[in-house]
DNA sequence: TTGAAAGCGTTACCAC
DNA sequence: GTGGTAACGCTTTCAA
């Protein structure tokens, strides 16, 4: 026991050699706390785990998700918490070690995966019991251990459209990849919903790409322009963006002149394009932050200050629409 | 025990009813098993942890770490382990939560910094006991629970060195963030060598930026432009070459007719900027998961296979030099 | 085939 | 100020 105070600093209660014996112990045996034992007796893991549902291997690489992971987990390390991090295949999600055995105090997830794919695996998170916060996910719950985090894509789609409608459109195409991602969705639902009310004559085609990879979709949009070039493309990303600028390169086709590009999630990409992207900004790094602060609040015993909180995004001009 | 045993799937243990009346208390309670608990009895945590010394507190944007980290998860996602991942400022490194107490059966680490501070934490590393895989480190050891995996950053500067000479040089400036990296020294030092030994007449300057930020870089690079243009200029990374190109751009030099640049891991952002990068390509992922396996290997009661890996790179010629 | 007992390293509680 | 005791949930061992 006196050395479990020693450990744990409670200074007041050894005495002044008595503690600097055990330090000189703790030194020579090269002692560090069995974190197991101390969850195990305290029920309390000082642990979150965040889990990552994406066909990419390289799930970490997507510059939103690098953010809110780095931001989260800078948060919880302030608080002498740790980050556990996975990524899984949506078609495995709930098969994910970390959801598997009980060994975090509090879960966090990201969603990809057709829309009932999704609801199936955040209805499972809920019933696993610890607090949890799903990011850019737009469901309902009134289980009082879920919170919902995310970007007002809705209106960044929106703002984008607003943006392209300052010049005259006949037509836009949306690039997505396949692969269904909350947020995409809504970026296309923000812009057809402003497309749709300010002028019925614009004529909206969504392009799918096989995957985010450079090669596929400028692939893909190649192949679109050559029977028909719109007015503008609006990509679901900034690196979609990218590939989409070389495509339109590629056809001899002058951004933005005879075609308007734009992207989303304005990080770092826009910024290598030539002409750079007109994007929507993303507090990645915050949100990743503020759930951080929200679990924490959460597990210190009272309840979620919020079970929606939703960020805004702007609109960020570049030289490409 | 019998609910134990059904637990971990040793079914020829346990009669198939009980094991159904097992299954279904199971499902109605809710139950996952204790992790902390089975760490304790078993003395083994199936985790892993990653420590990431830096300065940006968006630790994980960079893409060479976002890809090793994903390699390393993956594959320890595999096999049923976790892994731990924290940031952290190079001068709190010891105080990591990650390794002030021992919850991971194994540690990775990349470091930053100062040469000798580096060393201080490698050395820190090294007694705390665990397996240990550090990143693109250059140091000597003979403890035996440590192994070094890095890229071979010093052939990848002489490739970009002898790439450059096919063009008449006499002066390169080679273009680093203040922070120091050892695979950045290795770039240098590899440029460098290879220039020396080629041509003793080229004259190389080191230009140091405020950090890796785009704009600090652009800034530094712009002001180093107006008072003379080198022939080259050899960026440590992908991302610094980006901001180089737009100093080049607004100083109205064309590249690569005016000057030649070049990156370093060749990711993403080669193919966005105009004209696309030279650059070295980095086995970042495979890196990642290579260190998984050398550490499973490891944990299984084998040694090490290898103490030292070095991953070969390759050069990938853009338009940009 | 089932389950009782011991012990992993820690901390809350309490007696000295 | 110090330290004995019990308990956290699990698995190994062994007896029933």
């Amino acid at each position: 026991m006196t050395v479990s105070n020693v450990v744990r600093g409670k200074a007041d209660l050894v005495k002044l050699e008595t503690r600097r014996r055990v330090e000189q112990s703790i030194a020579r045996l090269n002692y560090r706390p069995n974190l197991s034992a101390r969850s195990l007796r305290l029920s309390e893991n000082r642990s979150v785990g965040i889990v990552i549902a994406d066909t990419d291997p390289a799930f970490l690489t997507d510059p939103f998700i690098s953010r809110l992971v780095s931001g989260l987990s800078n948060y919880l390390s302030g608080l002498d918490y740790t980050l556990d991090v996975q990524g899984v295949a949506p078609e495995r999600f709930e098969s994910a070690t970390i959801l598997k055995k009980a060994g975090n105090d509090a879960l966090c997830a990201i969603l990809c995966g057709p829309r009932e794919l999704r609801k199936a695996h955040f209805d499972y998170l809920q019933k696993l019991g610890p607090p949890l916060i799903v990011f850019q996910e737009v469901f309902q719950s009134r289980a009082d251990n879920v919170a919902l985090v995310h970007q007002d894509d809705l209106a960044g789609g929106a703002a984008l459209a607003r943006h392209l409608l300052k010049r005259k459109l006949r037509s836009i195409v949306f690039v997505r990849p396949m692969l269904d991602w909350c947020a995409v969705e809504q970026r296309e639902k923000g812009l057809r919903s402003v497309l749709k009310s300010e002028s019925k004559s614009i004529d909206v085609k969504t392009l799918l790409a096989a995957t985010e990879g450079f090669e596929d979709v400028q692939r893909t949009v190649t192949e679109y322009l050559r029977s028909r070039v719109p007015d503008a493309i609006v990509a679901a990303t900034d690196s979609l963006a990218g590939a989409v600028l070389h495509a339109c390169e590629s056809c001899g086709l002058n951004v933005p002149k005879d075609i308007a590009v734009t992207g989303f999630n304005g990080f770092d990409v826009w910024r290598y394009t030539r002409p750079t992207l007109t994007t929507v900004m993303s507090p990645a790094y915050e949100m990743g932050r503020y759930a951080g602060e929200l679990l924490m609040q959460r597990l210190r015993g009272e309840s979620f200050s919020r079970h929606n909180t939703i960020f805004p995004v702007s609109l960020r001009e570049g030289g490409s629409a």
